[in-house]
RNA sequence: GUCCCCAUCGUCUAGUGGUCUAGGAUACCGCCCUUUCACGGCGGCGACACGGGUUCGAAUCCCGUUGGGGAUGCCA
């Protein structure tokens, strides 16, 4: 059976790049009827947040990735590594260090440079000892020879065991570290795909140590590339929304953004748009590709619109009025408001933003449409239009357009004399939806008196 | 500095030695549709980073250069 899972630490919210992850490894293990964990990593007791798990879960509630089992936290598993941390100390492949930060220090910056370190990071490597000061625990690595591990989306990977350090497993105050957790973890919780950001691939190599220490099964690693920045670099607060959440506040459909990770670093052909079924099908992690990908927000709001276009009303509308405050179930024409703008916006909130511009009476005109359309004869049609309105009950947009086409005909003018004025009157500018549908969805009355408004504003006495 | 990874249109990508004068999508531009703005339809612009090999033949294989990215923590 196959068995993958998402393992964040909780410092914050749920990355973009981090859903992808999860997405590739929830698909995997959908695909193959296998199971899909969730581990929270917060062995770090000065970084982790409380509300960071909320976060991470209500993200996941969003974009519909449902997690088997309980959600593991490694904070309320310090037992089972402290079992294994004392196997190791007592096989002899691990040992206290007790190297002083400012040691630590000294020897990092001379490294950096490129110099020989003044200290030698495997000092206590040998020692028999035990000191009176505190102490790390860290693993002893091979002196020589290679680790190699095939992984599934770069090929083999070799690394001269020498240039492994010896790493620390523990920290001063006995806390398991993230090396030495992750590998116990995701062999007691019988790991068999590993998918996770390529910034990994080398801790992958003190983890093959770690089962090799105890002689488990290594699951299988894939290593997937970074998502960029519009920039080429990796993603950070500055580059604006990284939290998954923000896109849904800003009005992005959760199955717009999951098609929108699913195509960074992987395709189907020329494939564009997968439902979650087609992407449980036809994914597969050898597939992934080895260049790291940029994030462009114009092919998301591509796809949102071409979501947002393939919903149901009935869903738009209770987004509409969940998320974005924006009410319309008990609205009588409220079809055809959702029909006329699911065409044209790209996300739910320009939805919201441009109903509550239809419904709000315009609090002013556009100067430039007022300039180029509303001449002294262009008011008097209105005024005309207005008494026309007197013995027409137009309900239906075909109905609206009939009654307009009618009052052009009669009147011997073209449709610029009153169109273009009609949409001025109702919304303050020339731009939206249908004309016909925009006077439908206000209604006669409201149509009135938005044309009585227009006129009295402008009227020349 | 050291180690590692990567390299096709601006961006996401197809492509696994001949079917490639390199395909799709997005963005951009133009035309059509249309009272407007969008949507939609049609068309256009636009790439194999560079240099060496290997081969009858290379976007595809090898080497180097350049460029980009990552790792180098008592973070994960």
């Amino acid at each position: 059976m196959v068995v993958t899972r998402f393992a964040p630490s909780p410092t914050g919210y749920l990355h973009i790049g981090g859903l992808r992850t999860a997405l590739f490894n929830w698909l995997w293990a959908r695909k193959n009827d296998g199971k899909f964990r969730l581990r929270i990593e917060d062995t770090d007791k000065e970084r982790n947040k409380k509300e960071a798990v909320d976060a991470i879960i209500k993200a996941f509630d969003w974009t519909g990735l449902n997690y088997d089992g309980e959600i593991v936290f490694q904070s309320q598993r310090e037992d089972i590594y402290k079992k294994y941390l004392n196997e190791l100390l007592e096989k002899g492949l691990a040992y206290k260090c007790y190297l002083t930060k400012e040691e630590l220090e000294a020897i990092r910056e001379a490294k950096m440079k490129g110099e020989e370190p003044p200290i030698d990071i495997r000092k206590y490597r040998d020692f028999k000892g035990e000191l009176d000061k505190p102490y790390v625990i860290r693993f002893k690595t091979p002196l020589s020879g290679k680790i190699c591990f095939e992984d599934g989306v770069k090929g083999m990977q070799c690394v001269e065991a020498n240039e492994i350090e010896d790493f620390v497993i523990a920290r001063s105050d006995g806390s398991p570290t993230y090396n030495f957790v992750a590998a116990v973890d995701d062999h007691e919780m019988g790991m068999t795909d590993i998918i996770r950001g390529d910034d990994h691939l080398r801790n992958t190599f003190k983890q093959l140590l770690i089962y090799e220490a105890f002689g488990w099964n290594v699951p299988k690693f894939y290593h997937v590339p970074m998502i960029h920045n519009e920039k080429g670099s990796k993603m950070s607060k500055r580059d604006g929304a990284v939290d998954v959440m923000e896109y849904k506040r800003e009005g992005y459909l959760p199955e717009a953004l999951l098609n929108f990770l699913v195509r960074l670093g992987w395709s189907h052909g020329d494939q564009e748009i997968f439902s979650i079924e087609e992407m449980i099908n036809l994914f597969d992690p050898k597939d992934i590709n080895k260049a790291p990908s940029r994030f462009n927000k114009e092919k998301l709001d591509w796809l949102n619109s071409h979501y947002i276009k393939n919903s149901p009303n009935e869903r738009l509308e209770k987004l509409l009025r969940d998320d974005f405050g924006i009410d319309i179930i008990n609205h009588d024409k409220k079809e055809i408001l959702i029909d006329e703008l699911k065409e044209r916006v790209k996300t739910l909130k320009e939805m919201a933003e441009e109903i509550d511009k239809i419904l709000t009476p315009p609090k002013e005109y556009n100067e430039k449409a007022v300039k180029k359309f509303i001449k002294d004869e262009v008011i008097s049609n209105l005024r005309e239009f207005l008494v026309f309105l007197n013995d027409k009950d137009p309900k239906l947009p075909p109905e609206w357009a009939d009654a307009m086409h009618e009052f052009l005909e009669m009147k011997q003018i073209k449709p610029k004399f009153l169109m273009p004025p009609l949409r001025i009157a109702m919304v303050g500018d020339t731009k939206g939806i249908d004309l016909a549908a925009l006077l439908s969805v206000l209604g006669k009355e409201e149509v009135k008196k938005r044309i009585a408004g227009l006129i009295a504003k402008f009227e020349v006495f």
